[in-house]
DNA sequence: TAGATTTATGCAATCGCTTGCAAGCGCTGT
DNA sequence: ACAGCGCTTGCAAGCGATTGCATAAATCTA
């Protein structure tokens, strides 16, 4: 395809000779060679380590590569050092502002370091997942950063038999496939329950949505019930639902909920939407927040801080994951010695006017 | 593959000779052709065309592909093919959910057809817009997708320097890069406040956030006011806060408005988060919604259906921005002819008790 | 049945950069 | 004066695919 579309003058001098059977138009890195009269592998060199080349070649190539507005194209580069430096993450969904923030967190801290984020998205389906990472691997990628600890045969064989980092964010717990980088989703469980049996409550229970699917909400509901035993209670309450969690599908559980056990006190809920719309059906139908019912949710999002009344919860470490992630991939890009930790974020309680 | 970690085996027949320079460890295009019996370039062409193959040749190599796990190098790919299915997204933020549901729904369009999107987040800087550009265009990408209409004139001229299918969305207007596929933020403004008059406020004012960065919301105001002022109304009341929108601005917002107009009856605002901040304000001090203050938003986020009083809102075609870019490209891709339209997806009215 | 087309393959030349290796250079120590 | 050392630099061989062109085989005229 030549005629009409690109034009391609990269030769040497004469552009008359047999044009090159393909051409990006751009100027390439023996543009700027030719320019600052060095070799190209000295400009690699300038590029990708600075302080191996001479003060004044640095200068001449420096000054012809923005003379020429030089742009490296990324993908000859990659095929050569045979790595790129993409970082594959694979997060659960883009909607759930959770991990927004932590992606914000991430890219914020790779960008400057010339690392570009592959965002994929499995909507919680662990096969997307693994196919997902079957396709990020095809980029040879710098590093993959997975969602949770929970993930198909398929996807640790791939991963282990592709030797590149691996991070698994959001979760932490006792194995380790390489890295994680979180906090205990049984533990954020507990602080619910025994907050609310610090203010008072007696017959608490939990609501929770996609269970199924959202290993992490059946956790925090899993360290909820072991807290409630540990109290000496044994008639565990609770309410699930299929759905994905959202405001729309909060009041109708706690309503359920509610007719089931009339006399529940206090609600802990898998995510900060189901109980601001439980929040919404309490003054539907009058019921006082938090005289009568204390709730008490997860996520901090951003409007528990902010409602009427004030909505109690627990806040992650949303972008303090994603910064965490980039600093140890950073660090282990330096010295591929590293890697292996867990790194425990913890969650902070936000006592509000809700409980 | 066999041994562990990186082996190399492709040579022609004796793995015996000095092992190549480096080496990824998968099986590559050439291990297939061999095991089916055929050279590369029909594997190639079995991949990227795959009737220009006989059955009996692509069966074989089907056969050897997933006998051998085949994974193609994609990188490898682009650079011989000077471009790569990569889609480079660029959007102002992540944690808004509007542009999250855009995402995902393109990114659902692309991914079967093997496209990857590459997402850049420009924190409503053009500067950083124009970075990631040139960023994103050393990737060779396929196409460059970028939010609004407002660009820098150096996006403008890369942008055309690269003969990209460019598609700006979220926006449309009367001039066009290449193609837009949105709305009209003006008639959306304008929208809301003929639906405050139809139902009979008299006094209503604006409240926006962010404006001088979020240059469509800016947008939306300047349409409310357009419709004030075609109502023979001239004062034109609002409020405007140079914070980001969110529920924790709004209320504050709204205090201050009705602090300077106390005789509003009627309010847009430029973002639903305002307004939930802002109905949360109203259950605070005591205003009665609708009845005292008529209160109406932008985006119908989750909370909106859901809330009490339920907010009305004007409803972006999120999913559908994505869906239809997605469309537009792959249709593009196929024949190249096409581009330079302008597709308007409209907006819808939710009406609701707050108004 | 010979000649003209139309497929279906393979050959080999790229795509634009990275990097192992070796050569060049200016010093130092003896 | 020269071997030895460290630091820069260039040479050239890849990285693993794609694709223009030539060729072989199959199909179609006349």
């Amino acid at each position: 395809m030549q005629a009409l579309p690109k034009k391609a003058q990269n030769g040497t001098q004469e552009d008359h000779a047999a044009l090159p059977r393909r051409a990006t138009g751009r100027p390439q890195m023996s543009d700027v060679a030719l320019l600052a009269g060095v070799s190209t592998s000295t400009v690699s060199r300038a590029l990708r380590m600075p302080d191996a080349v001479s003060d004044l070649l640095r200068g001449r190539i420096d000054a012809a590569i923005d003379h020429l507005g030089y742009v490296p194209n990324i993908v000859a580069g990659g095929l050569a050092a045979s790595r790129t430096r993409v970082i594959g993450v694979i997060v659960p969904s883009l909607n759930n502002s959770f991990f927004a923030a932590t992606i914000e967190a991430m890219d914020a801290a790779f960008a400057p370091k010339g690392y570009q984020i592959m965002l994929g998205n499995s909507g919680y389906s662990l096969e997307r997942e693994a196919d997902l990472l079957d396709s990020f691997l095809s980029w040879s990628p710098s590093a993959i950063v997975l969602t949770g600890r929970n993930h198909l045969r398929r996807t640790l064989k791939r991963v282990v038999s592709c030797d590149v980092p691996v991070v698994e964010m959001w979760e932490i717990g006792d194995h380790t496939l390489d890295t994680a980088i979180g906090f205990s989703h049984r533990a954020v469980g507990e602080m619910a329950a025994k907050h609310l049996y610090a203010r008072n409550k007696q017959r608490i229970a939990f609501i929770g949505a996609a269970l199924t699917s959202d290993l992490r909400a059946k956790e925090r509901g899993a360290g909820f019930f072991d807290a409630v035993r540990a109290a000496g209670r044994h008639d565990v309450l609770s309410h699930t639902i299929p759905e994905r969690a959202s405001v729309e599908v909060g009041g109708a559980a706690l309503a359920a909920l509610l007719e089931a056990h009339p006399s529940v006190d206090g609600v802990f809920f898998s995510n900060d939407a189901l109980m601001l719309g439980a929040l919404f059906e309490c003054q539907r139908v009058g019921i006082k927040v938090p005289e009568q019912l204390a709730l008490i949710g997860f996520g901090d999002m951003d409007f528990s801080a902010w409602s009427t009344p004030t909505l109690s919860t627990i806040r992650p470490p949303r972008s303090e994951i994603g910064l965490e992630v980039a600093r140890h991939l950073l660090a282990r890009f330096a010295d591929p010695a590293l890697g292996g930790t867990t790194i425990d974020l913890g969650c902070q309680l936000m006592q509000r006017q809700s409980t």
